[in-house]
DNA sequence: GTAGGGTTAG
């Protein structure tokens, strides 16, 4: 017999005479001298602690064991299920299933495994219970395999444990993969099936609803909810007021608020960002200010978060300055500037030139332990490639490469402008084949982008082209691709092509900007088109546009 | 301890 079989057949039998603990500190030490452990080794020691119902140590040792903590990763954990459950073993087999079930999941290894366990357990006729159901579910919805998920619900929902989680789970995959419809069904297939839906079940629907613009769906759910007695909590009110303010519904955003407060659902941390995010993106400091002083009157403490919602603010209004005390004063509450903290700081100095300032806090960054991302480096091209510093450009590039961040859609699009601007429509379009070439896809930015560069250079064709791309690619253009367009349009004095360019986009409902209309005017009048021009400064004037003063007729 | 809300770049 070799030494090592002999150790640890010795080391099992000892096992097999000690109580739990005394075996686990057994195992735990003999995994230190390199034995190869077997099954039953294994085996014995979770037996132990599912023999005497401790199990959440058996849990804790098989989340050990999975993770390759305790013995050689191979060691599966399914290979090891026969040993437990077979019919020689005292073990509850519906139990060991749950248990190790339950330390897959908390392991996070691949929810395959835990759905095979689950489908095992079934077929040999144990109940799953609700718990355990839900924390795959859980899994798989997080896994994006919401098909999956669903398909797993329907097919079992008659022999697991289910309960309020599991359709909450099931909604909010609903929403998350876009299929509010379902959403709704899952909520009344919860009342058919006889489970009273709660706060959380309405408040992740209602979340479903508003990040999809359905307000309207949303409001009636609310008043549903309250029909049938349920009282609305600070999530529920969170999740409809952030839904207004993100589609700028900003009265019934503040007056949701107020009624809030009004009704004793005190607003926490997270509305307080909400509302506080409002007024910063309205410019309305002041207002901040004051809500942030209440937050704290009323004992709310606020996070890293709130600093950086006030602090993009202030940048926003070039006011780095006092953005930059307020980095300092976060960091006097105890609080580290996160990332996003330094991204928008250098996002700020980067808008009022002040570039030396943002490469100094891109250094400081780095120092501080927190690493650059995407964002970081698209925030520091932007800046480069619209001042002095253009030189710097791809040196950037080359750095956020070197360290093994690939460039974004953004950053393509930002490399794209800068070409542009510098009049190399070639290079902009050699980025654009070369975004073509990893799995990014152009967007109505990237297109906006182009095609004023080939406006700028007086290349109506070549901008046309990327128009029509667009339709062919099924991308909506906007506003501003229209007025570019038009503004090309007007400057090579082709007043029918601009005219029908404002006609268009007016029919699908966009503002063409003062400029489209006081050049596009001025030219059909070069023309002597003044029938046209007439009609068109008409229409100017009935949407409430001011002409300019150049502009006579 | 199994379900719900807030912040950055073109």
């Amino acid at each position: 017999m070799s030494e090592t079989k002999h150790q640890l057949l010795t080391l099992l039998s000892r096992m097999l005479k000690s109580p739990p603990q005394k075996a686990l500190s057994l195992f735990t030490s003999s995994a230190h001298q390199n034995l190869y452990h077997t099954h039953e080794s294994v085996s014995i020691i979770i037996g132990h602690f599912l023999s005497l119902n401790m199990l959440s140590q058996a849990e804790s040792f098989i989340v050990r064991l999975l993770s390759g903590k305790i013995t050689s990763p191979s060691f599966t954990i399914i290979s090891l299920l026969p040993y437990l459950t077979n019919t020689s073993n005292c073990y509850d087999a519906g139990r060991v299933y749950e248990t190790i079930i339950s330390a897959h999941v908390k392991a996070q290894l691949p929810v395959e495994g835990a759905l095979l366990l689950v489908n095992e357990m079934i077929d040999r006729g144990f109940v799953p219970s609700a718990i355990l159901f839900n924390s795959v579910l859980k899994c798989l919805v997080k896994e994006c395999d919401f098909e999956k998920a669903w398909w797993i619900f329907e097919r079992n929902k008659g022999r697991v444990g289910l309960d309020a989680y599991t359709f909450g789970i099931l909604i909010k995959g609903c929403c998350e993969n876009d299929n509010l419809k379902r959403g709704f069904e899952v909520l009344s297939e919860m009342d058919r099936m006889g489970f009273s839906p709660n706060v959380v079940v309405y408040t992740t629907l209602m979340d479903g609803c508003c990040k999809k613009g359905e307000f309207e769906k949303a409001k009636r759910l609310f008043f549903e909810m309250e029909e049938i007695g349920l009282v609305a909590n600070q999530y529920t009110y969170t999740v409809l007021i952030n839904g207004f303010f993100k589609k700028g519904l900003r009265k019934d955003g503040f007056e949701l608020f107020e009624r809030m407060k009004r009704e004793g659902a005190l607003p926490d941390l997270h509305t307080y960002n909400c509302v506080l995010n409002a007024y910063c993106n309205d410019g309305e400091m002041r207002k901040a200010f004051q809500l942030f002083d209440e937050m704290r009157q009323r004992g709310v403490t606020c996070n890293v978060v709130t600093y950086n919602i006030l602090i993009e603010g202030l940048c926003k209004q070039r006011n780095v300055g006092e953005a930059k005390k307020l980095v300092s004063e976060m960091k006097s509450c105890g609080l580290s500037p996160s990332i996003i903290t330094y991204n928008l700081l250098m996002d700020g100095y980067c808008r009022v030139g002040m570039m030396d300032k943002a490469f100094y806090l891109y250094n400081e960054l780095k120092s501080s332990g927190l690493s650059p991302t995407v964002i970081t480096y698209n925030v520091l091209i932007t800046g480069c490639s619209r001042s002095e510093n253009s030189y710097q450009v791809l040196d950037f590039v080359r750095e956020m490469e070197e360290r093994g961040i690939s460039p974004s859609k953004v950053t393509y699009t930002i490399l794209m402008d800068f070409f542009a601007r510098c009049n190399d429509m070639e290079k902009a379009l050699q980025v654009l084949s070369y975004m073509k070439r990893t799995d990014l896809v152009a967007d109505v930015y990237t297109y906006s982008v182009l095609i004023r560069g080939w406006c700028d250079e007086g290349n109506m064709m070549e901008a046309l082209k990327l128009f029509e791309i667009m339709g062919e690619m099924e991308l909506e253009p906007n506003d501003v691709i229209y007025n570019t367009l038009i503004h090309g349009y007007c400057r090579e004095g082709s007043s029918y092509k601009a005219l029908k360019l404002l006609r268009e986009m007016a029919g699908k409902g966009m503002m063409p900007n003062v400029a489209s209309y006081n050049m596009t005017i001025q030219v059909l009048k070069g023309d002597g088109k003044q029938e046209d021009a007439q009609n068109l400064l008409a229409g100017m004037l009935k949407s409430g546009l001011k002409p300019s003063n150049t502009l006579s007729l």
